[in-house]
DNA sequence: AGCCATCGTCGAAGCGCTTCGACGAGTGAT
DNA sequence: ATCACTCGTCGAAGCGCTTCGACGATGGCT
């Protein structure tokens, strides 16, 4: 592996010159830019990463603290690692993963052994015990979610209490007057996890402003769960036209068990859909859905990072609107129906 | 950040005494030991990684190379990744992410730039282009499939040849003399991704040794993809009573086909799946399945990796024993039938 | 008693890079 | 012609750690 010192010698200037050329900090001329450029492309160059994060103090990594379990949500997390990634290597930093099971103790360790710069962490709780640490560290973080206690931390993530408002008033504006949510399973508001209760109180909220009347039910994975709910759902409140799901796992057993039972979508019941535009598309009827922008989420995540590095300002809380695309879910109901 | 000097200084002891107590690489008497941890202790000393790296010449990182397309296969990638993650931090090193997107310039780049001690690689091709370059890499790796050419390369895989035939030999011993294969879509067969021609000659072969009457065919996703798919191998050969299916996304669709067109699992046709343990659970009949073990593969990589590492002796090429489980997916044909 | 190993510790030399201050050579203004 | 800059480059210091050789002190042998 050639050094700096070889480039330095093969282009007949000193190594602070070659290092002027790569970091541009120094105006070169364009002549000695020119040979050193050459003989790094010769020698086939490479700075090394530790000597470099040992001078100056950056490693140009970022930390991901990924939910590594199999259990919950596995497309979308997907997808924010892509889009945390791809972003990552377009400002020239790499990603260093990081499962969440690592707790405190993870984050410490890669924090204060200086291996990156940054850190973006997804599925926080309400009162996530990691945040205390975050905030005694040294390098900034991003969070993927919005604890309770989020004070000087930036944040990122869907808006789901205006999801929630959204797919309530896009089924009123149907003429739906009886909705039914299809929650999270019970497993995950166990665990905490904010989206679940933001999503919960737009729904609430939105249904008293509405003036509808609405049930709501978590939901277990698996075709039992759906039952269940369903079963609690129904019993709860007759006549329901329209279903609000937020629950990936469940929309695929959840259209089983209205076929089977006889209940046509869109017919007899409409369903509007949270989930990843892909998994609303894949199901046997196109579903009416919300986006979770995971794509968009990531990426603003990373951008919010980098402007953090250099010393930009940034707004430490940004909830992304959401965004519902009709597909054929859904149907109006006529007014005598109302 | 304390540095080792300023736990030197508090221990009473010089700079390099601490680095053995660390290391473990030169006798230390208890003593000075329990001074040194007393003072590292106390002042939250976490050796400086690129530091370390510089001066030792290993990073403690790995790279992972992963397909971060959302198109396939989703779930086994994040269960790769997971054991990675995991097995590589018992090891005591974390993991850098890549993208198979980045191609070769990725891994040059993490490899000249010292940012790893060693890669694993998961979807490879037949021919990928990315082996050349990575035998001139000076760190070692370790693909997770069977590329055509990986002489002097570690692989790790599932064997999928024995896949296809402990799937044909488990459904002849039950009786069943026509059988078709659902194969992986048309895309994966071009992208050459290996495993899917190694189970396809398994299978082949094998139901020329088990003199079956086989029939196979790739399939599109979603249920136009299984509807048609279904309809060539109906075409090429009629009372087919069982299917393999080697296609995760298409499991559903094929079950919500079947059931359509009143052919009951097990009763009307068997089937015995390829995929992981959990999505052969999540249907609404349980399939008898074989295992992808993508945690296995995963913690072999990364055992291979390290072994690697510290120069001792590996199998350069380990695919997994593949084992069947029975569930509720297949029936025995009475002799009368066969 | 004398010798050789071994043990435990230290000091110093790097590892490869960035960055700061310095400095000669141009440039424009006076 | 002179001064004050700016431009382009160099040299050296230092980032925090590991590791090699050296060395005094012990202890077991003969």
């Amino acid at each position: 592996m050639p050094t700096i010192n070889d480039v330095a010698k093969a282009a007949g200037v000193s190594p602070s010159t070659v290092s002027y050329v790569l970091s541009g900090r120094r105006p070169i001329s364009a002549g000695t830019r020119a040979r050193v450029q050459a003989a790094i492309a010769e020698l086939g160059f490479h700075p090394h990463a530790g000597a470099r994060a040992l001078a100056s103090a950056k490693t140009n990594v970022i930390a991901l603290v990924a939910p590594l379990r199999v259990d919950v949500n596995v497309p979308v997390i997907m997808q924010f690692a892509t889009a945390v990634v791809t972003a990552a290597r377009s400002y020239n930093h790499d990603v260093l993963l990081l499962t969440k099971d690592e707790g405190t103790a993870g984050l410490e360790r890669v924090a204060h052994s200086t291996m990156v710069d940054a850190l973006i962490l997804m599925d926080l709780e309400r009162d996530d015990l990691r945040i205390p640490a975050l905030r005694r560290l040294k390098q900034p973080s991003v969070l993927i979610g919005l604890p309770s206690d989020h004070t000087g931390i930036a944040c990122v993530d869907l808006d789901f209490a205006a999801a929630a408002r959204t797919a309530l008033s896009y089924l009123a504006g149907s003429g739906h007057r009886r909705i039914g949510l299809v929650g999270p399973s019970p497993s995950v508001y166990k665990r905490q996890t904010t989206y679940a209760d933001r999503f919960l109180s737009g729904f609430l909220e939105a249904s008293v402003d509405l003036g509808l009347r609405t049930v709501t039910h978590p939901c277990e994975p698996g075709a039992e769960g759906v039952r269940s709910c369903m079963a609690d759902l129904d019993a709860e409140l007759d006549g329901i036209t329209a279903l609000v799901v937020h629950n990936e796992e469940s929309l695929r057993p959840l259209l089983d068990l209205l076929h089977a039972t006889g209940r046509r979508v869109p017919e007899d019941i409409s369903i509007v859909a949270v989930c990843p535009r892909d998994v609303a598309t894949a199901m046997p009827v196109q579903l009416t859905s919300i986006d979770i922008p995971a794509h968009d989420v990531g990426t603003l995540a990373v951008e919010t990072a980098m402007r953090l590095l250099d010393g930009r300002s940034i707004e430490y809380t940004r909830l992304l609107a959401p965004s519902l695309v009709e597909r054929d879910s859904c149907r109006e109901i006529s007014p005598s129906h109302r």
